[in-house]
DNA sequence: CTATTTCATACTGATTTAGTAGGAATTATA
DNA sequence: TATAATTCCTACTAAATCAGTATGAAATAG
């Protein structure tokens, strides 16, 4: 049941990202890099993903980087983490063509808990915005002030 | 996010063992095996691990094989696989001594998703127990007869 | 022009997965 | 008591996946 460490550090580059570019800068892998003390030249292949599918933009040469491709509380983790990791599911069974193949579909009961399963994650999943990831807690009495 | 396959054919086998003993009969490797189409030596390895957490007991040579170890309402799909999976989480940081040690712990705000995730597929595992899996579902209309 | 950056593709060592193999120990039954 | 059916125990292995490296081309700001 583990994630790997493209949905791990996909996620934090991707938080880096939005945190580190507030004023319009590019983000470069070589300062993610550093300050999440991850290999820069794996990064590149990480990132790479999330440029492809649009939640980062980029921009080559001196001074480039990258930077949101859309607006933080447009983003969920749904989106990321089907982006970076190669299948979100519990089970292939999930993929329907997959179930109906299988044979024991029709008397298999343990399908039932991984749909459960399934629909858990994903409800979490998009329900959490990279808004919600980045903004700061409001710690218990600070909302009075 | 996948499932290994001992935790999958961990659950039908004991969904099986379930089904299959209901008048104190013991269920066989080979029996299993064949209805749940899974390599006899590999459900050994697999069941092997369910013995030894008490959850099916055993009796060997002729006629035996397993039951389960428990009333199937006081087994709960986390005792199972978190005795079938290596582990269960969705992250290593999930165990507070590797996130401590972790180099970023004290900045990195990924983690606030992981542990959303993991409280989300405990809750579903916790709270469905084997009876869940094996009682026939009633259907529309049929609680009325 | 040059330094800095992304982009594209290929390679690789280590680990994990999904089994297989061989045989010993136990037990019901004929 | 012999035999067939079963679990139990340990070791082995081929293939796939993971996590990362390596090389260098293309673009761009200054």
């Amino acid at each position: 049941m583990k994630l790997s460490t493209k949905g791990e550090y996909g996620l934090r580059a991707i938080i880096d990202i939005a945190e580190n570019s507030k004023n319009g800068e590019y983000v470069s892998i070589s300062d993610i890099s550093t300050r999440q003390k991850i290999s820069d030249r794996y990064l590149e292949k990480i990132i790479a993903k999330l440029k492809k599918s649009g939640l980062v933009k980029s921009s080559r040469g001196v001074n480039g980087g990258y930077i949101l491709g859309k607006d933080p509380k447009c983003i969920n983790m749904f989106d990321i983490l089907s982006v970076l990791e190669d299948n979100i599911d519990v089970t292939e069974c999930m993929d329907i063509h997959v179930f109906e193949k299988c044979n024991n579909h029709y008397t298999c009961k343990a399908r039932k808990l991984w749909v459960k399963i399934n629909e858990a994650v994903e409800n979490v999943l998009k329900n959490t915005t990279l808004l919600d990831m980045i903004k700061q807690e409001i710690k218990k009495g600070e909302e009075i002030e």
